[in-house]
DNA sequence: CTGTTAGCGCTTTCAA
DNA sequence: TTGAAAGCGCTAACAG
């Protein structure tokens, strides 16, 4: 194997072959107001340092500074979900910016291993910790830590902790207003059923009630016949669900349906397919989630309401930052809204065409 | 906000508590052969450790011991990608078995980035390097960098480095054989194709023709009459290409479908429900990958070819673990084989209830 | 403007 | 068996 052995250049080094001392290259490297090196030195010093090909020795600098530049993040199971990825992803990327890094402690659905995981960053020094939740649960509270947290796709009953996740009741009154303003009067809603005991990447989840109560309560202003159906999240509960739904005269039939999550409109469009029912000429569907390589490549592309991932990644970090530095944070909880997609599995009811029902 | 400035407790806090020297604590969290402490003393620390809550600082101890005991991670977006995410929490959880924690850089698709996460990294001190890509992957050579690397998801031309990844033609292998087991005589594979210069996910991603010429070959010495159509990876190219295969007689169709992907496979369903066909009974589909919340949740459930991702991360860091530890590893290329998952979309064909054909 | 010096909190020779 | 002292590589008072 090849020698792996090339010892590291250190700033003594630079500093001798710069004919400066150390400080002067810490001063290089750390500019500051005052106590200052001249402009010329400073640049020797560069330029000796990437020539030497010198960097910093981060774990020093991070035992004098007690500062780590980093975050960690526990998840309770993110990381392995079909889109949390993307939240962690961006969470990394804003990070970066930053200069941080990202830590990650996945929990792999086990509870008892929180205490540990957080006992393992708290070690490792890490400035912050980013507490991410699989589905939108609220804590009774946060994680127990000397630390700054910030939850991400879950809150707390605590109104102090710091948290961002999606505005399910905002996402789910846009879908029923574009189904609405497309001219549908009677729609059915897949919902997802709320399950404190619930498969375990899925427990506590309060997305399901919280997208159906919007959705009634905007029916109703709209004036438009809302039916539920409870169900599970999956593709075959929307598929079930659908078929409950669709399979009746066609008078009696939804022009409308809304699915509580992008895999259980899937099912409704295998549901329809069965039926014979052609989307969206018989029957609009709209999702939630904007699940990637799903929503966009369904046959028609789903319409559907995009659950902010990436900017719940990057809102974390920055909040999580701006507490690090010690910043008044404002609004400590933020519902980031979950914004219509429009594609093509939504069109105006066939009947529009000619006249309206009733 | 609380006073979250509880002072850590150091290692002279706790000599000072139990009467004895920082040494004598240092010993006692680090069991060594030579120059040990009696049981009883090292009890009194371990418990006075205890009671003042203490912990050892990771990173005074990493400066001194040249060791992060961390693993970084550069991902060309695992980490977002649908089921990929896998990977990484197996990784963490089994990196964390050893008391290692993963630091992860996500490209996010940009690979001028590279350079720069590795860097990162280095200047981290990691202990070593996983290189994970989202599709499986040829690299002309591994990441340009000190530490030990080891590949996941991809491989390099170069046999020397460390890599593991999925055996997809064993996978494509399975399938059809199961399908040939079953009594099937005429399959047809929606194949994926090869893309350089494809949707930057997916770029170079060469298990398409390791699935399709590995397929083809079994369909060939079992006798099997395959037919191939090249096609994309997502739910509406297996729906376009299913409904080209579909869309005939029935003395001319398949009786057995063999999807790239999992999405594929739901295309293909698609397809199957639009045409009025039974899944399995007048058509069986195996789909590839068993993505999460999609394979198992299919109507029917989907047999498919699980990708071995949790695997995957779990041997990328036994790997890395064993090069940091200079031990000399001796398959330093894993493929890993994708196991065939009998769910219910397979089922013998119709006509082999009374009599085979031709 | 620059250098000397003293740690950050821990591990580890070496001597007692 | 135990402790004193040096030092990992860097930063930051304080002098010069």
């Amino acid at each position: 194997m090849a020698s792996h052995t090339r010892r590291r250049v250190r700033a003594a080094d630079v500093a001798k072959a710069a004919g400066v001392s150390p400080t002067a290259v810490s001063f290089a490297f750390n500019p500051r107001e005052t106590g200052n090196i001249s402009p010329e030195t400073k640049q020797r010093i560069l330029d000796t340092a990437e020539r030497l090909g010198y960097e910093p020795n981060h774990v020093a600098r991070s035992l004098r500074s007690q500062t780590t530049h980093s975050i960690g993040m526990v998840t309770d199971s993110v990381a392995s979900s079909p889109f949390g990825g993307r939240l962690l992803a961006a969470a990394a990327e804003r990070a970066e910016a930053a200069g941080h890094i990202m830590l990650v402690m996945d929990l792999h659905s086990r509870d008892e291993r929180e205490a540990a995981a957080i006992h393992e960053l708290e070690r490792r020094q890490v400035d912050a910790l980013i507490y991410a939740s699989m589905g939108f649960r609220i804590l009774s509270s946060g994680p127990r830590t000397y630390l700054p947290v910030v939850l991400a796709n879950c809150t707390a009953e605590r109104e102090d902790e710091l948290s961002v996740y999606p505005d399910d009741a905002y996402g789910a009154t846009r879908a029923l207003e574009h189904l609405a303003d497309l001219g549908h009067r009677r729609v059915t809603m897949l919902s997802g059923h709320w399950n404190p005991l619930g498969p375990r990447d899925n427990q506590g989840n309060i997305s399901g009630p919280l997208r159906r109560d919007a959705f009634l309560a905007a029916a109703r202003s709209r004036g438009v016949e809302a039916t539920i159906i409870e169900g599970g999240w999956d593709i075959d509960d929307g598929y079930h669900a659908a078929m409950s739904a669709l399979d009746r005269p066609s008078d009696q039939r939804p022009t409308g349906l809304f699915a509580v999550t992008d895999r259980s409109a899937v099912g409704a469009m295998l549901a329809a397919a069965r039926l014979g029912l052609d989307v969206p000429g018989d029957l609009s569907i709209v999702g939630f989630d904007d699940q990637e390589k799903m929503a966009e490549n369904t046959v028609p592309p789903l319409t559907t309401i995009a659950l902010p991932h990436a900017r719940m990644g990057e809102e974390a970090v920055a909040m999580a930052l701006a507490a690090v530095a010690g910043e008044t944070i404002v609004d400590r909880r933020r519902a980031l809204p979950c914004e219509l997609v429009v594609r093509e599995s939504t069109a105006p009811p066939r009947w529009s065409l000619t006249a309206p029902p009733r």
